[in-house]
DNA sequence: TGCAGAATTGGACACGTGTCCACCACAGGT
DNA sequence: ACCTGTGGTGGACACGTGTCCAATTCTGCA
């Protein structure tokens, strides 16, 4: 994270991680692949630290629903380099990479299914993974504000699944 | 096109495209910065060249929103490789790259918005735009087969924009 | 304490990238 | 026929990448 910080994406290396971490850059193959598996990684660790919210179905399922989106999203994208880094990196064609994209998917997909089942049709769960996609991507390129990230959300949310936003 | 089919993204080099059209590479970097930039011209260029659709207000209007989508996703759509290019490419951080973007993005709102205007908000708009992203981006990933591209459109058009699918 | 197996290391490797610059070819105007 | 400027060219450059391997160091266990 620091070296992506001074770097940014572009000028990150696995050698300098490496080297940040007193650890030869043999070392570093050896666990990582590439960079991009390497953000990715990070990327995931982050996610799937995250606890689950339980499911209070006193809220409305939009607002249920954005809580899922927005702990998915803004765990990256505080940080438009990061998002940046996270959005490029989870696109590489890499089996460690693509490993780690399916995961992803099946994470977020299980939470969406355990905030909203019963309470929105399969169709509305698919349009919200590709809502976070896409705003996720907004953000790494610099299109959409950190600030903004949540409202979007919400936003769009609150148009998919039916109940008030 | 017929250098990015047998090398793939991975594969693909400005130099071997430079070869291929019978061209010194320096002479392709005066054109193209990045084999992102090729790339993301090559999108941009496909994109662009589509002749617009008349607005026919008798069909709903998600029907409406699904046509402009459709057309914008299956421009690349119909090759895994070519949207995994695209989808890559236009990450770039690279100030051509980031225009072209720009660009795009500008030309699909504006599309949009022809073919909605009055009979959706704002919001269902940049629903919408997020939703195609997202898309291309798991067409591009092998995650969504080009057959089913349309249909994920319609489904989430349909529950975007309120009028019946 | 000593040892076997695993992890780490340095260093070289082949390859690809984007940049630079001096030089050349050639079309259009005179 | 001769300039002139625009665009194309070859070739070298510095840099970064991921891979490999033989040598070394660590670690847990007897």
């Amino acid at each position: 994270m620091d070296e992506l910080r001074e770097a940014g994406y572009q000028g990150l290396s696995v050698r300098a991680v490496a080297a940040r971490s007193g650890v030869a850059p043999a070392t570093a193959y050896n666990y990582f692949s590439s960079k991009e598996h390497l953000v990715a990684e990070v990327f995931w660790r982050r996610i799937s630290q995250q606890d689950d919210r339980s499911v209070d179905r006193r809220r409305s399922p939009a607002t249920r629903a954005v809580d899922v989106l927005a702990d998915f999203a803004l765990v990256v994208a505080n940080e438009t380099e990061l998002a940046a880094a996270c959005t490029v990196a989870l696109l590489a064609d890499d089996p460690e990479v693509h490993e780690l994209r399916v995961e992803i998917g099946r994470l977020l997909h299980t939470r969406l299914l355990s905030a909203l089942d019963g309470d929105a049709p399969h169709a509305a769960i698919r349009a919200l993974e590709l809502v976070v996609s896409g705003a996720l991507i907004e953000v790494g390129t610099g299109h959409l504000a950190y600030g903004d990230l949540r409202d979007l959300l919400a936003e769009s949310a609150g148009l998919i699944v039916g109940g008030a936003a």
